[in-house]
DNA sequence: ATTAGCCGAATACATATGTATTTGCACTTT
DNA sequence: AAAGTGCAAATACATATGTATTCGGCTAAT
C-alpha cells in the first residue's frame, strides 16, 4: 500500500476524513521514509548544514543570516517581531542581536513612540554583507532544486501553507 | 509575478537550468513567505511545539520520541546509526540514549561482533510507551494535513525527497 | 606477535538555547 | 498624579547541543 488510499481527490470543506495510510505516523504501514514532516526535517538539515560551512567563512552564524533575512524584508523591526519571524525565542534573539551589533551588522535604538520597543536595523556594512551572501544562497537553493520544475515548487509551497495555516489554528489537546 | 517563470514543466536531465523567480532567495523579488525552506521550518516548527508539550506529559522529550521512532524502524541501532538518522551528533545520541536507560524505555548491549559498537534496543516499557504516543502524533498528523488530499501528500513526498537527494550530493563551495 | 592507525562511543569542555526573573516603561483606573 | 497591571527587553540561571579529546577495541602491516 502506497498512496493508494480511498479518496485523492482535493478534499473540500466538511467532507469525511480521509484515511491517510502509509502516510500517518499511527498507520501500521506508516515508515519514516514516508513521513512528511521527517523529510521535511531531513531537507531543511542538509540544506543548512552545507550553508554553515559557507557563511561561517565570512563570519556569519546561521541564527545570524536568519535574523538578517527577516530583517530585509522588514526594517526596523523589534527584537519581539524578529523573534516571531525567526522562530526562536526572544532572548536568544537579543543575544544575537547583541553580537550583531558588536559586529557592525545592525544598529538598535529605542522607539521614540514607546521606550519599551528596541527597533533593529541594518547598517550600510550589514546590507553589503548581505548582498555579498546572497548569490551564494542562490547558487544553494538551485542545487537544492535541481531536476524541479516552478510548477512543483508552486505546489510545494502551497502544501506547506496549508500545513502551517493548519497548525496555526488551536492545538487539539 | 508569481510563480509565472518562463518554464513550468518538469524539468528533464541536461536541460536548461530554469528561471527561479521568486522562490530564488538571490532574486530581488524573493520574499521568505514563498521560500521553501522558510516554510518547511516554519511547519516543522509549530508541529513539534504542539507535540513537545503533549509528550512531556508522558514524560518524553522531543529528542527522546524521535530516537524511539527511529528505532521502531530498525531495532537493534548502534548509537552512531541512531545519530544518522536523527540528524543529531554522536555525543548528543549517547547522552539522549544514557537518559533513556535510566527511564527504562530503552536497553544496550555491546556488539558480540564488534565490542565497540553499543546496540539500542526498546524495552517491552519502551515500546508500550510508543504505543500509547501513537495516536497522539497519529491526531497531530491529521489535524496538520485537514484539507490536503493524499495525492497532494504523495507529490509532497516526492519533491522533498527529490531535495534530499540533490543535497545529499556533494556541496559546491 | 607487535605496533600503528582507524573507528565507535564516551566524556570534558565550550557554546548556544531556553526558562524564569527582573527592570523599566506605558497605560488604565481611581 | 499615584498605584496597579501589562508588556518588551534584558539578564541570571538551567539545560541541551556541539566540538575536541580520550579510551578501548578492531584490523592490517610488518
Amino acid at each position: 500500500m502506497t498512496g493508494k488510499s480511498k479518496s485523492e481527490s482535493t478534499q473540500q470543506k466538511g467532507e469525511k476524513v480521509e484515511n491517510r495510510g502509509d502516510y500517518d505516523p499511527s498507520s501500521p504501514t506508516f515508515r519514516l521514509e514516508n513521513s512528511p514532516f521527517y523529510l521535511m526535517a531531513h531537507a531543511d538539515f542538509k540544506y543548512h548544514e552545507d550553508m554553515d560551512k559557507v557563511l561561517h567563512k565570512h563570519g556569519v552564524s546561521k541564527p545570524i543570516y536568519r535574523v538578517m533575512t527577516v530583517l530585509r524584508e522588514h526594517q526596523p523591526a523589534s527584537i519581539g517581531a524578529i523573534a516571531e519571524a525567526a522562530l526562536t525565542k526572544r532572548s536568544t534573539i537579543s543575544r544575537i542581536i547583541d553580537r550583531m551589533v558588536e559586529q557592525g551588522l545592525v544598529s538598535t535604538e529605542s522607539n521614540p513612540e514607546d521606550n519599551r520597543i528596541t527597533e533593529v536595523t541594518l547598517t550600510p556594512a550589514g546590507q553589503q554583507t548581505l548582498r555579498k551572501l546572497t548569490p551564494i544562497v542562490g547558487r544553494q537553493f538551485s542545487r537544492a532544486m535541481v531536476g524541479i520544475s516552478n510548477r512543483d515548487i508552486a505546489h510545494l509551497l502551497r502544501t506547506l501553507k496549508m500545513i502551517s495555516d493548519n497548525l496555526g489554528k488551536l492545538p487539539i489537546e
